[in-house]
DNA sequence: TGCAAAAACTAATTATATTAGTTAAAATGT
DNA sequence: ACATTTTAACTAATATAATTAGTTTTTGCA
């Protein structure tokens, strides 16, 4: 009893994490998460305010981990190729982390700075692999919330059972990404060919 | 004080969607909705077997209300133009009622027969749309899960205020779903070259 | 009018988060 | 090694919310 866990705020996130992938955010409690780290329940408030400080810290830890594979994968790709990957590895990484993911995008308050900015981050990378296409700006930011938009619906969709069809759910997501990709080139066309004729 | 609340499930429903689109789902528990209703807490266990039955029939509530409108706006129109009107509503229903698809997508228990009877019904009239383009079934679910995906993850991250780069959220929407809809175009025309290539 | 059912109520119970105040362990300096 | 200071656990108490039990009031119909 007595041998004192050594607990700290980053052994509370990283057994909270475990607790909310495998059982979901709504089993996430100051007590379940005490009884996992077998303490009582107010020793976890000499490490962290509260349940809302600790579900925005979940939430900030997720969206920078999110960020992170993202950013190993697009380096050395680019274009076509960079886009899959990107994609690839945010499905990849809902799949693995559905309760971190959730903790990212339901619960955060959307008016702390640190996860404002840890989500920029995602969306500038997004931006900057658009860059190849030599877009303007604007139809890039069009764009870069289109992706967002599929890849977050796709994956929400997919962890709360919305695909319930045999179909093959790999194969929706490559066709919709590839269909995605060649708007991207219609576009890029497109805009050439404006530039052209304003010439 | 005396003049006794008619309420019933309905008065219920009607006061809680009320609640939660205007203060979101985490505003609402028993005691506020009593409150809104001006009744006993306990009162409200008289038509509803607790907190989470009441989320549930939010969400299908929600559900059925999203597919009436969509509906609604899909009869008569055929296509490209059926599409458009489909997304364009169920954005609008999202704005509309935030709390309300909040409770239909976030918290419904997903075993429950009728929820998965009422998100059926979206999915088929959506397959239904399809079939004008004569795709091969198999193609048809993949392009309706894109289509959800797409639906699903804008209204989703609009909501959560994840667009905050001032440029008009509206045209993204419009551009997006023109490119989705050219997807289908390319798809279509594939699978005829398919067919034909066969033959 | 009187009775049965419905639907409100008060009071009590349970679960959870949180705070207050206490104590034991660990770390640090002499 | 020992005393002091700090950290971080603990127990006990409080607050809020959901829920249950049991009671009473109202309503509608025979």
């Amino acid at each position: 009893m007595s041998p004192r866990m050594k607990l700290d705020v980053s052994v509370i996130l990283q057994k909270a994490i475990e607790l909310i992938d495998q059982h979901g955010m709504e089993y996430l409690s100051i007590g379940s998460l005490a009884k996992e780290l077998q303490v009582r329940p107010p020793s976890l408030y000499n490490h962290i305010s509260g349940l809302d400080e600790l579900k925005q810290k979940l939430a900030i830890h997720g969206i920078k981990a999110l960020y992170e594979r993202m950013l190993q994968e697009a380096a050395g790709r680019s274009g076509d190729e960079a886009i899959r990957a990107l994609s690839k590895t945010y499905l990849q990484f809902v799949r693995t982390h559905p309760g971190l993911y959730e903790a990212a995008t339901r619960f955060p308050d959307p008016e702390d700075k640190e996860l404002q900015q840890a989500q920029q981050a995602v969306v500038n990378l997004a931006v900057k692999v658009l860059e190849v296409y030599h877009l303007k700006k604007e139809t890039a930011v069009h764009l870069v919330r289109g992706l967002r938009s599929i890849l977050h619906g796709f994956s929400s969709l997919e962890q709360m059972g919305g695909f319930a069809m045999s179909l093959n759910v790999d194969e929706s997501f490559s066709l919709l990404i590839n269909t995605f990709i060649e708007g991207i080139h219609l576009m890029a066309m497109r805009e050439k060919d404006e530039i052209q004729s304003e010439e």
